[in-house]
Formats: C-alpha cells, sequence, structure tokens
RNA sequence: GCCAGCGUAGCUCAGCCGGUAGAGCAACUGAUUCGUAAUCAGUAGGUCCGGGGUUCGAGUCCCCGCGCUGGCUCCA
C-alpha cells in the first residue's frame, strides 16, 4: 500500500511493477524485502554509473544481510566514494524516478547493451535469456533484470537504506575470472528495522572475540609463531581445561574409552584413508629420511588403526574413541579469523564403530549427548540440519543404496524419537555419507555449525574393517565420525562472543577476586584468597593500592 | 591465494605540503584510604611491521615481503 508520504512498505503492500508492465502488490514480508533490497541496489548502481560514467555492470542481487552490486571499473573505489555514492542515491530519490520495464528480442537487447559497452551483461544475456527478455531503466541506467521492482524510488525510504563496504569479488564467483568491484549495501522496509540492524552490527562488534580475548588475557597469535595459530594464555587454558574436563567426565560416564594418535603418520596412511588424493591441497607434508610425512588433518585413520590393531568380535561392539586431537590443515591465509577460522585445533573428535543394528542406538544416544552438551553450555536454540545425497547422481557417492537407506533411516528414525524438528538438505551430504549438522544460536541470534554426526561408507572398506559376527563370519563394521564442539578453538571463540566475555561462573576463569580494603587488610586478604582456592575456586588477589 | 584498506608506546589513536615522534588510558614510584570504572604528583616506555630504494634528510614518497581487517557462497 502506499502509506504517507511518498509511499513505503507500512506491513501490508509493496507497489511492484512487473515486467510486462503491469502493477502489483506484494505482500509476502519476505518477497517484499527481496524486491526492495534489488530495487536499492539498481538504485546504487544508478548512483555510481551517473557518479563514475566509466563504470561498467556486473550484477546486482539482494543478498541475506542486503545487497551488492559488481561494478568493473579501472579505478579502485575507496572508502570516501561511500558517502558520495549514498548521497547520489537519495538525490536520484527524491526524483522519483520510475522503474521502467521494457520487452525487447534478445538481439536488440545485445545490440542496446554492445553499444553502452555492457560487456559483462551482453555475456550474461547470450548464455541465460530466452528469445524475449526484460530490461528495466532507472533514469539512465538500464539493466537486464526480470524484475519486479517496487514501481518508484518515491516508494524507496530515504533512511531504509546504507551503503556499507567494498570487497572485491570475481565474475560468476569464479577466481579465474576477471576481477570486479563489489558494493555491498543494506536496505530494510523500514528505517526502524535498518536502525536495529546496524546496531546488531555494533553489538556483534562490542561481542568481537578477537577484541574481548586480548582484554580478558584468553589468547592471542604471534606473527613470529604463525598466522591460524592460537597461543592459549593461562586465563583462556583455565576455561579450556574446564570445557574439556567436564567433556570428558560425561563421555566416560556415557561409554566412550580415550585414546591418543599421533600428530604425524607415513604418508602411506593417508593414501590408505583417501585423503593423500583428495585432501592433499589443505595438509603438511614433509619430510624425514627422505620418506614423506603428513601432519595429521584428522584423527580417524589414527582411530582405525587401534581398531585395527586386533581381531573384533561382535561381542566388542559398540566401540566408542574418543581423543581431543590437534590437527592441522592449510587454509588460505585470507580466511583465517581469530579463533574461529584457524590452521591449528583441536577436536573433540570421536569415531564410533558398531554393528548395523546398533546404529538407531548410537545415534540416539549421540543426539542426546550433543542436545546435554548445547544445554550445559547455555545454548537452548538451534537448527538441525539432515544433508543427504542428490538423489540424481548416485553415481558420485561412495556406499551402496543399501547403506544409505539404513543411515537415513537411523539419522530420521533417531531425530523423530527424541521429538528433534530438522531441514532435510537435498544434495548437500559429502560424498562418504549422510550427516547430521546441528547450528547453534548465539544470544544475538547468530548461527554456528558446531557439532556433525556422519556416516562414513568409505573408511571401513578403504582399511578393510572387519568384525567376526555371531555367524563366525567377518563382516564391516559401520563407522561414524562425530564431534560435539567441533574444534575447541572455534567454540571458545563461540562462548566469547555468546556471552560477550561473561562467563557464567563455572566457566570463568576468575571465579572470585579479593580486595583487601587497605593496607593493613592486606595479610587477611591473602589468607581470604587462599582459603578460596583451597576450596578450588579459581581465586585472584588484587592487593593494589 | 585474489581484491581493497590498514600496520606509530601494552591498548585506542594524533602526526598537515618529507626536517628527525605525541595524547589519553594502562604500567611503575610516591602521596591519598576516599562507597562502587578512571584522586593527586611524578617516572619510564617507541628498530614508527620488516627489508630495500629516492633524498642532504623518510613514520611521512616508491618497490618487495610479512601480518591484520572486510570481502571473494547468495546470480539477469
Amino acid at each position: 500500500m502506499q502509506g504517507r508520504g511518498g509511499g513505503r512498505f507500512t506491513a501490508m503492500a509493496l507497489r511492484v511493477r512487473y515486467a510486462d508492465g503491469t502493477l502489483g502488490e506484494v505482500t509476502d514480508p519476505g518477497e517484499a524485502l527481496e524486491i526492495y533490497r534489488h530495487s536499492t541496489s539498481h538504485l546504487m548502481a544508478a548512483a555510481v554509473t551517473s557518479l563514475y560514467p566509466e563504470t561498467h555492470l556486473g550484477i546486482g542481487p539482494a543478498v541475506s544481510d542486503g545487497f551488492y552490486y559488481d561494478f568493473q571499473r579501472e579505478a579502485s573505489f575507496g572508502e570516501e566514494d561511500l558517502p558520495l555514492i549514498e548521497r547520489k542515491m537519495r538525490e536520484l530519490l527524491s526524483r522519483d524516478l520510475r522503474f521502467e520495464p521494457r520487452i525487447v528480442s534478445k538481439e536488440e537487447a545485445i545490440d542496446l547493451f554492445s553499444q553502452k559497452g555492457e560487456h559483462l551483461k551482453v555475456e550474461l544475456i547470450r548464455e541465460k535469456a530466452g528469445e524475449r527478455l526484460s530490461c528495466y531503466r532507472l533514469g539512465d541506467l538500464v539493466d537486464f533484470c526480470t524484475g519486479p521492482h517496487v514501481d518508484s524510488t518515491g516508494l524507496i525510504d530515504p533512511d531504509s537504506f546504507r551503503v556499507l563496504s567494498l570487497a572485491g569479488s570475481h565474475w560468476k564467483g569464479d577466481e579465474r575470472n576477471q576481477r570486479l568491484q563489489r558494493i555491498y549495501g543494506t536496505a530494510f522496509l523500514t528505517p526502524e528495522e535498518l536502525r536495529s540492524y546496524m546496531e546488531q552490527l555494533e553489538e556483534a562488534r562490542r561481542r568481537d572475540h578477537r577484541r574481548l580475548g586480548r582484554e580478558l588475557d584468553l589468547f592471542s597469535i604471534s606473527e613470529e609463531s604463525g598466522p591460524g595459530l592460537i597461543l592459549w594464555h593461562p586465563k583462556g587454558a583455565r576455561v579450556r581445561l574446564v570445557i574439556e574436563n567436564f567433556l570428558r567426565d560425561e563421555l566416560l560416564r556415557r561409554g566412550y574409552e580415550f585414546v591418543s594418535t599421533p600428530h604425524i603418520a607415513r604418508n602411506a596412511l593417508w593414501r590408505t584413508s583417501g585423503h593423500y588424493e583428495y585432501y592433499r591441497e589443505n595438509m603438511y607434508v614433509f619430510e624425514i629420511e627422505d620418506e614423506e610425512f603428513v601432519i595429521k588433518p584428522m584423527n580417524c585413520p589414527g582411530h582405525i588403526q587401534i581398531y585395527r590393531s586386533r581381531m573384533r568380535s561382535y561381542r566388542d561392539l559398540p566401540i566408542r574413541y574418543a581423543e581431543f586431537g590437534t590437527v592441522y590443515r592449510y587454509e588460505k591465509s585470507g580466511v583465517l579469523h581469530g579463533m574461529l577460522r584457524v590452521r591449528g585445533f583441536t577436536q573433540d573428535d570421536a569415531h564410533i564403530f558398531c554393528t548395523r543394528d546398533q546404529v538407531y542406538n548410537e545415534i540416539t544416544a549421540l543426539l542426546d549427548l550433543v542436545l546435554f552438551i548445547m544445554k550445559s553450555f547455555g545454548f537452548d536454540k538451534y537448527k538441525v540440519e539432515l544433508s543427504v545425497r542428490d538423489e540424481s547422481k548416485k553415481k558420485n557417492y561412495a556406499g551402496t543404496e543399501d547403506d544409505w537407506r539404513m543411515a537415513e533411516d537411523a539419522l530420521i528414525g533417531a531425530m523423530r524419537s527424541i521429538g528433534m524438528q530438522w531441514e532435510r538438505m537435498e544434495g548437500e551430504a559429502v560424498f562418504y555419507g549422510p550427516k547430521i549438522d546441528v547450528k547453534l544460536i548465539d544470544a544475538i541470534g547468530r548461527p554456528w555449525q558446531l557439532s556433525t554426526v556422519q556416516f562414513d561408507f568409505t573408511l571401513p572398506k578403504r582399511f578393510a574393517l572387519a568384525y567376526i559376527g555371531p555367524d563366525g563370519q567377518a563382516h564391516q563394521p559401520v563407522m561414524l565420525h562425530r564431534a560435539l564442539l567441533g574444534s575447541i578453538e572455534r567454540f571458545m571463540g563461540v562462548l566469547i562472543e555468546h556471552y560477550a566475555g561473561a562467563f557464567p561462573i563455572w566457566l570463568a576463569p576468575v571465579q572470585a577476586v579479593v580486595i583487601p580494603i587497605s593496607e593493613r587488610h592486606r595479610a587477611y586478604a591473602a589468607r581470604v584468597a587462599s582459603r578460596l582456592s583451597g576450596e578450588g575456586m579459581r581465586v585472584e588477589l588484587d592487593d593494589r593500592n
């Protein structure tokens, strides 16, 4: 509907213009928001091409937090351009320009965009358009676009959008393609929503674990020892110990056995596991006496060695091996981020070897454990994703038809039995088996992927794992990978941000601080502190003046 | 890795057109013992990320490294 003063979305409808020229009203808030953002991105493109006429257009979609537009231009955009662009957008908007659609033939469109030198658009049209296609004109900007768009820029509230940041990107997202300059912005249907979004960004900055980690003296990363490698300070390590002890006790209670495996192994192990072939780019490889070794990027082959160290009977199963295993993986320098994305980290890893009959119970117990752990750390909201294979590309997956059905039945059955809600992700499974991922939602609503339960149909075969069944024959066990916290480093980062640094008492690195009132109470304060610490409290004595 | 930006005291930052480095907080010393973050006085602290170069002279300009930050997945 048209609200007052130019008319905006008022929780009822957004007036839009479809490509065929008809007017419509979009009432679905999600759809309206997407159209609104997409239109704002065109407005931004119009502002940019008007300020910098030598700029050519890439694409400019709405995305989950706003929108972006990719541009091709010789000179670089700088931070200082952003306010100028924003101002220009408001200026254009005040003229109440219409989004004018037009249907043209493919040839006509190619001519039009070629003339304008918009070669990227021409490429897109050649690839994607049918015989007839639609373009929208906004002021001097003509863009190849299916629409719909808001009817006119008057429907865009000048206080509902912001131009936020610059980034590099690649044409069609492929790093082999030419580089483009991306400008990000965000828009909301109302200025209030924009304001609360900006406040949330501010809140996220306030909680940044990199800042809090330094201020609370929890951890650091030294340029000299290397990027992506965490140095745990005493206070951080204290929290880590609490986490590990809590987890260890719980796992022992639930029938896990702890194992410990070496950090390096001959490449032969990684050839058998398949990592050497498929995971090579992420592995650190080095030589000892002319023989190649690998620093472990995963713990599974080690656990498998222990399983294989002797003959196993069905009476031994299920076997649950757990390890806080430190692994190293090469990550591109540009993706490293505090504790959340690192090159060396400790997984709270475990592998379960069991019979097909035991799978359902194992998964049920596992999901129960996941929920217990999450609740213990103060997370009560989560999302669960069940990733299954792409039915149309069965050939790309390991395991038999029967394996996949058995696994999926067990996963779904277990989720049902404990009343868990999940989302089914078709085609998201890894090639070696289906999985369940648990994403928890933190204090300010952000999802974090932590727990994962994965079937593995390849490793038991590659390592020829077996157990002797009641029939006296050898059978192949089912193997499950599972992590609860994922990586301790990453989990610590998430905890810091979730609690904004204010840990609950059982996790807090310092549980009590004793402060003497004056010089003459010092000795007494020290006694109080040592008494508390004797009782197992993490105490500090602050006897500064 | 690629694109853009950044890298000055422990932290946050200032340092204009190149002339040889500064503030606040923190630290330390002394005074103060005062009811809820920052009392007063003083002291110390910097290979201006590293390495080359231009220059009489470089934190400031150029080149090469290293690191950090935001992106590089959302598809007309």
